[in-house]
DNA sequence: CTGTTAGCGCATTCAG
DNA sequence: CTGAATGCGCTAACAG
């Protein structure tokens, strides 16, 4: 006789209230007057019950005000029903955009997500990716394609379907959903030569993706014929105050540019206002480039051109390819690789 | 002998490239030659362990690579080390600027945050409050006091500590950190009365705090003898179009009134750029008051006026409130209500 | 300070 | 179509 005499407290539960949290499946079962197996069934495959077992499950589950527990069923099924999301910030609109459209996507098809701000810095990623990682997501999408060693590595390890968005690169880990940025430069560049323009300054963040722009402009230009474009370069996250300061950078330490390729509409947005309390005529006596998706208060802005993106756009081709490979949750390692493409318009004053 | 021939399939696990992610407890205390529970006390609650057993334990999960589950261990411990935080939108500064503040202060003291983005829809609030209480988070932050029904009853009925912030109310339903909309309607009306304006309008979106900002202006003016206001109204969300044809709506059914009283910076934007394009000066020719955090590209516009908030620190004052209360998890009912305060300020041009 | 025992609430086999 | 048994991985109690 191996152990028996155990049922000494029976059930110590904390039936007090009762909160509507604490129910199981099992209290739903009695009530409806079924086993819990089929209130599980009832409530995640209801195909594979009866439509009046079903009706009494749903009675029941409305009646005692029943939340199935996540935590259970995730360690069960071993599907948290989450998806991570990376970002650098969420203060930019072309990434809160791209968030609630990727959220609002993912949400309908059942998967929650959770947010990382990794503030430009592959070291919080890092970071924030051992944290999350204990939750187990069925998915993880990145921004950019430069992470840490460690992050790639356990990445790759822990088999989770991953996106990194926002960039191209030659080894994604898993899937990828972005644009050429050294593309964007260089088309920058052409369309900028095209109207004639031949004295280029940059004013830029050091993000991994604005140096690929700055340096695709800058290449296309030398390529072209102009080689002396003068750079200031400020450490992200871009405030006005970039834009800002690298405006009277580049009065103090020479003559002015005929335009001003900046790495976002944040610096753009600087530029202007420093511009503009200088008595500078945009693009009269500067023209302007910005970056961005062209939204609120960017729009407003009588910058010569910009280079447009639709962070809704790129969260909707995140959310679609991933639930795809979702699906058929075979490790079909079809390499996806899309790319999501850019605009380059002009935008004359208001 | 009540059941024994079980042990036929003695563990068909996955035990094929062993996965990071598929390690257990017990692999580690294998390694580190201690019980699985010292494990679990080395990684949770370490000054219960002895300093070498903890650094045999350390090395273990380090050599091979261990990451807790946290869904097993929020199910076993009743604590999801969640907390659920539900905006309007993260699209505005003042509210991204409270989320990250707050997620990342949570974040230290080893809480992850799960957002919801609510569109200014109680509806919306009540579907993902749903969808989310399945999480079993450890405390909900809701923006604003007003809910469904079904919402407030559920959140009573869970017995998780909830934050309403952004306003103040007299039947909290846990924990208030806000500022009154109606004192800051009365405010800005003083204020604006003091600087000699008398012929006010309104261009307001339709949420409920913004109303209240309205009618306290609106009620202010009143008092002080200042009856005709006239107000254009839309449905939230704000975008800079409410703000323009909201100029525009003023201009055509009457004259143009000295100052605008706007619900956001947005809006405020919008009638700037609608009032710039038609020539008219601000605020010569007519005042622009704002709401906001005066952060990013609002700062640069030559609004005559503004309420200021700070999204920071409003986020701040919630994680810390929030802490405390998680810290003596008794339902120590000690009712909590924070008036955050806010600024009026003048901002005459840059 | 460390180990043992017993679930947490659910979903996955299988039977019926 | 429905039910029974088993265990996901971890931690709360107790023992020692």
């Amino acid at each position: 006789m191996p152990k028996l005499p155990a049922k000494k407290t029976p059930k110590p539960r904390p039936d007090k209230t009762r909160l509507a949290l604490g129910l199981t499946l099992i209290d739903v079962a009695k009530v409806a007057g079924v086993s819990p197996i089929t209130v599980s069934r009832a409530l995640s495959r209801p195909e594979l019950v009866s439509e009046q077992t079903l009706e009494k499950v749903r009675r029941a589950v409305a009646d005692v005000g029943y939340t199935p527990n996540m935590l259970a069923g995730g360690l069960a099924s071993k599907q948290s029903k989450l998806v991570a999301v990376f970002v650098p910030t969420i203060a930019h609109s072309i990434f809160s955009d791209m968030v609630q459209t990727l959220m609002d996507q993912l949400g309908n098809a059942g998967y929650q997500s959770i947010i990382g701000v990794t503030g430009y810095s592959v070291e919080k990623e890092e970071s924030l990716l051992g944290a999350i990682l204990g939750r187990r997501p069925d998915a993880i999408v990145l921004t950019g394609t430069e992470h840490s060693a460690l992050t790639r590595q356990r990445l790759v390890a822990s088999g989770i379907p991953v996106v990194e968005a926002w960039d191209l690169c030659e080894d994604p880990i898993d899937i990828l959903v972005g644009f050429s940025h050294s593309a964007v430069g260089k088309a920058v560049a052409r369309h900028l030569l095209g109207r004639g323009y031949r004295r280029f300054a940059v004013v830029s963040v050091s993000d991994a993706r604005a140096v690929k722009r700055s340096v695709g402009l800058v290449d296309e230009l030398s390529v072209q014929g102009v080689t002396d474009v003068r750079q200031v370069i400020y450490p992200a996250p871009a405030t006005l105050k970039e834009g800002r300061d690298g405006l009277s950078q580049l009065l103090r330490e020479g003559t002015l540019p005929e335009v001003v390729v900046c790495s976002s509409d944040t610096v753009a947005q600087g530029v202007l206002a420093e511009a503009a309390s200088r008595g500078l005529r945009v693009p009269e006596d500067v023209a302007v480039m910005g970056f961005g998706d062209l939204s609120s208060a960017a729009q407003l802005y009588p910058a010569l051109s910009s280079v447009r993106l639709d962070g809704a756009r790129i969260g909707s081709l995140i959310a679609s390819t991933l639930l795809e490979r979702l699906q058929k949750q075979r490790d079909g390692q079809a390499p996806v690789r899309i790319d999501t493409g850019f605009d380059v318009i002009n935008r004359v004053s208001t």
